[in-house]
DNA sequence: TATGCGGGA
């Protein structure tokens, strides 16, 4: 047997730290203090009585229903302190509810309890609680760093934060710092048009953000359970807002909010006056929206900050990797050692990407092979490699990092760090720049990586050999989960497993094989995740990147890593976006493998060569330089910037993806001639939606084509997270399903069959629409959901004057669209897709009416292989096997003449 | 003529 390499993963990652880390100024800064008004204080809690703790041992109270709002008034302007009625009772007595602060966390979240004032009983059981909680929590490897980031925070305006997973950063961070006193609520004066001063609530509250929904909901119930506040009621200290769901206690303090919920908010707080910092969790993973939160935190930091009566925004900033440099660059004070300019300065540096062919190479053996690995080097560089009792505190301090780096043998990753630009400006000035920074270590269990010793030429084929060999040889517990790119490997892998598990000696364990990618119905997702139930079972789970970084995939010890993942990638020169396969990063192949050690220690098998590995790109490129950027503009836009080439961005766009972008906002009138946002902008720019879908909207209201209810409830469609119609998995599925959607599908196009099934749909009386959907093999849950944005967008159309107040109800009597209006719906998309038509060549295939590219109608559509029509519109498309057109509807191309002319 | 990596408002 090959020789085996023991590496841990934090070691890995610190591994790529080989600077000293600027220890924070010890000087305090009155500024922010002297700023301080006094606090508006109120020392007499009213109380009334609530639930108790929801979902805990005994719930005292069953009047109150989960304060959960649904809607989205309450989701994105229910400022903290205004009286929610519910349940038919007004809840106006309660006075404003401030806590008690105190310089120590633990005391006064154990006496502070607002609320609960008549209720002994209720506070002893949250008292016991959140001892309970006191214990596990100083368990973390954050703990022990409480007071340094409080002092850290006191003197400087931004904190970056390098928590590896596990080190309970985002559950703790906020539950340090919102007992400070930079904390409080503030009244201040505001000086507004026409020399007039108002006073101004300012901050009180801390904002986290989290990429996703589910971590902004479960950390918010978990951060409220520590701290022993209610999780239902309307008195509490946390809360959470998402699209759809917030529960938002008056006397919130920590709000966790999902990266778009945040910006929603910046439409109409540009200055984030309800809050006193905003903590931006998970950075690392280079969403769009994050990248702009980013951008507008830089702002509000160095900006002025009038707008918040001078009351500075304390900021600070997340990750679980350690490419923490540009990001401190980014939000260094800008000296004229360190000017930051947009779009320059901060140039990734990239190493070439491997093609395809590199990768794969060619192979003979497809066994796997380990290799020693240039990542020996442990964090510490000696002793604490067992991951069993390594669980404990295992908290970095700034110096000891200085050491570690000089142990990593690793040139590649020292050879980034160097050329990172503006480092060394800012390591001359340690903690100068208005930027600290804290590292803190994570609990990883120990993961033995293996690499294979010569390319593979077919992955799937080896991976199957290597599942089995695991099968055979590794004793339980320990399930597998394996990384692939797509469906289609995911279902030929399973098919070949299938196989092989008959052929399985009963005296081994059952192989139970669960796929698992973003497609498929929540429930079978659900049980991925899950433990598995039966005995004398291994789970094999077989994954597209959504167990990557969403939630843990539970019993999992070995992982097998294909090395690849879809990527999509926007082409501003032919203005499309194509999703391949690519190579992963390195930060994603160890974030995979890490996957391993979540429970115990783990094996991680790379299905391919320590070379490829350490040929890997160090990060994936972040999603803004990957994708059409014209949201992002539309964006900024919106909230006020004017110059988006000079926004500040970690990563600027190409400029001619910028300037696209420009094109098409100008084309749509979201934007003049000058490049100023209009009013259609502005509202465009309001709606949840794709900015097309929001000019859709807006043109569906104009008189003369009157056709906005129908133009919402096809966006609703459009728009629901999962597919209503489930795709045929077999040929007999197809028939099946052409049987038994004859009544839906239209002639006229993928938009016109979705506003028959909606308006079918919401026809029907509740009880009946399960059944229905059943029988056309349609997805229940992505209807209601459709009924659900409905709702929404009716409603963000009543306040921005498109509809009347009057609108019909859910269950209204359906008829389908006169053959003038399907006219009138069509010409209406076209509006927003004018661009993204085809017109049929003599050849018998589409070519799209701007740059001549060939396209056809995708599988799904209902067009495919139907008569071809004179022209096409569609509201999607992607490069895969070749240039796909989706949501797919017939028109005549002197429509789209007519549409490109305006 | 033959098919969708993952999030989010």
């Amino acid at each position: 047997m090959p020789e085996k390499v023991h590496v841990k993963f934090g070691d890995i990652v610190a591994g790529q730290e080989d600077t000293t880390i600027p220890d924070a100024g010890r000087k305090l800064k009155l500024s922010s203090l002297k700023n301080g008004v006094k606090r508006t204080r109120d020392g007499s809690p009213k109380s009334k009585p609530h639930a108790g703790l929801k979902g805990g041992p005994e719930q005292t109270d069953s009047s109150g229903t989960p304060e959960t709002t649904t809607g989205p008034t309450q989701a994105s302007h229910t400022p903290v302190g205004r009286i929610i009625k519910r349940n038919g009772v007004n809840k106006s007595s309660a006075k404003a509810a401030f806590t008690e602060t105190s310089s120590d966390g633990m005391r006064s979240s154990q006496h502070k309890r607002i609320g609960f004032g008549a209720e002994n009983i209720d506070r002893q059981k949250l008292h016991r609680i959140v001892q309970q909680h006191q214990i596990t929590r100083k368990l973390l490897p954050i703990w022990p760093k409480k007071e340094d980031i409080r002092h850290a925070l006191r003197e400087n305006d931004v904190l970056l934060i390098n928590g590896e997973t596990g080190s309970g950063k985002s559950t703790q961070v906020p539950q340090f710092l919102y007992t400070e006193p930079w904390c409080r609520r503030q009244m201040v004066p505001i000086h507004q048009d026409g020399g007039k001063t108002a006073e101004v609530s300012v901050g009180g509250i801390i904002a986290i953000t989290q990429p996703r929904r589910v971590a902004a909901t479960t950390l918010a119930r978990r951060v409220a359970s520590e701290m022993g506040s209610p999780f239902s009621g309307d008195i509490g200290e946390v809360g959470y807002a998402v699209r759809f769901d917030s529960f938002l206690p008056r006397g919130t303090k920590i709000k966790f909010v999902t990266e778009g919920m945040l910006l929603q908010e910046m439409l109409h707080d540009p200055y984030l006056r309800k809050y006193s910092a905003v903590i931006v969790d998970e950075i690392h993973e280079r969403s769009v929206d994050v990248d702009l939160i980013a951008g507008f935190l830089r702002n509000l930091v160095h900006g002025d900050n009038k707008g918040r009566g001078g009351v500075p925004l304390k900021v600070v900033i997340m990750s679980a990797t350690l490419d923490l440099r540009r990001i401190e660059a980014f939000f260094a004070k800008p000296t004229p050692a360190s000017r930051y300019t947009p779009g320059k300065d901060l140039r990734r540096n990239l190493a070439p990407r491997l093609s395809e062919d590199e990768v794969d190479g060619d192979l003979e053996s497809g066994h796997p092979k380990s290799t020693i690995g240039p990542f020996a080097a442990s964090w510490e560089g000696s002793g604490d490699s067992d991951g069993e009792t390594s669980s404990g505190n295992e908290v970095k301090s700034a110096s000891a990092a200085a050491i570690a780096p000089a142990k990593n043998a690793n040139r590649s990753d020292q050879s980034y760090i160097k050329d990172m630009p503006n480092s060394s400006a800012h390591l001359a000035e340690p903690g100068n720049n208005g930027v600290a920074i804290e590292y803190v270590r994570g609990r990883q269990y120990e993961v033995e990586i293996n690499y294979e010793a010569n390319p593979t030429p077919d992955y799937v084929h080896t991976i199957l050999q290597t599942v089995l060999q695991l099968h055979v040889t590794e004793p339980l517990p320990g399930d597998i989960l394996v990384f692939l790119t797509g469906q289609d490997e995911i279902e030929s892998l399973h098919s070949a497993l299938s196989d092989q598990a008959e052929k399985i000696g009963k005296t081994l364990p059952r192989m139970k094989i669960m796929p698992l990618y973003g497609a498929l119905p929540a429930a079978a997702q659900q049980e991925a995740f899950e433990k598995v139930k039966e005995k004398f079972t291994r789970k094999i789970v077989l994954a597209t990147n959504i167990a990557e970084t969403s939630v843990t995939v539970s019993g999992v010890r070995f992982v097998v890593d294909c090395g690849k993942s879809k990527v999509k990638q926007y082409r501003p020169r032919l203005g499309m976006e194509s999703l391949l396969a690519k190579p992963i990063s390195r930060v994603s192949a160890i974030q995979r493998a890490g996957r391993a050690g979540r429970e115990a220690k783990g094996k991680c098998f790379r299905i391919y060569t320590e070379e490829d590995f350490l040929r890997l790109d160090q990060d994936d490129l972040p999603e803004i330089l990957r994708s059409d950027v014209l949201e992002a503009v539309l964006k900024m836009k919106s909230r006020g910037v004017e110059d988006v080439t000079n926004f500040p961005l970690m990563d600027s766009p190409d400029i001619m993806a910028i300037q696209n972008a420009l094109k098409q906002l100008h084309i749509m009138g979201a934007v003049d001639d000058e490049g100023n946002i209009t009013n259609v902008g502005r509202k465009m720019a309001t709606f949840p939606l794709p900015a097309t879908y929001g000019r859709v909207l807006i043109a569906a209201a104009e008189p003369r084509s009157d056709i906005l209810l129908e133009a919402i409830d096809v966006i609703s469609c459009l728009t629901t997270d999962s597919e209503i119609f489930n795709q045929p998995k077999s040929e007999d599925d197809q028939e099946t399903i052409i049987e038994a959607r004859k009544d839906l599908m239209s002639t006229d196009g993928d938009i016109i069959t979705l506003l028959a099934v909606v308006g079918r749909y919401a026809s029907l009386p509740h009880a009946d629409r399960l059944d229905w959907c059943r029988q056309r093999l349609l997805a229940p849950r992505a209807l209601k959901m459709a009924l659900q944005i409905r709702q929404q967008l009716r409603q963000i159309c009543r306040q921005q004057q498109l509809l009347l107040e009057i609108s019909p109800a859910d269950s209204e009597h359906y008829e389908p669209l006169s053959p003038e209006k399907v006219v009138v719906l069509l010409k209406t998309f076209l509006t927003a897709f004018a661009a993204k038509t085809a017109i049929l060549a003599p050849d018998g295939n589409y070519v799209m009416a701007v740059g001549r590219n060939p396209i056809a109608v995708h599988p799904s559509s209902v067009l495919f292989g139907r008569k071809k029509s004179e022209a096409i519109m569609f509201l999607e498309h992607v490069f895969t096997t070749k240039n796909y057109a989706k949501k797919v509807s017939p028109v005549q191309a002197d429509w789209i003449e007519e549409a490109l002319m305006i």
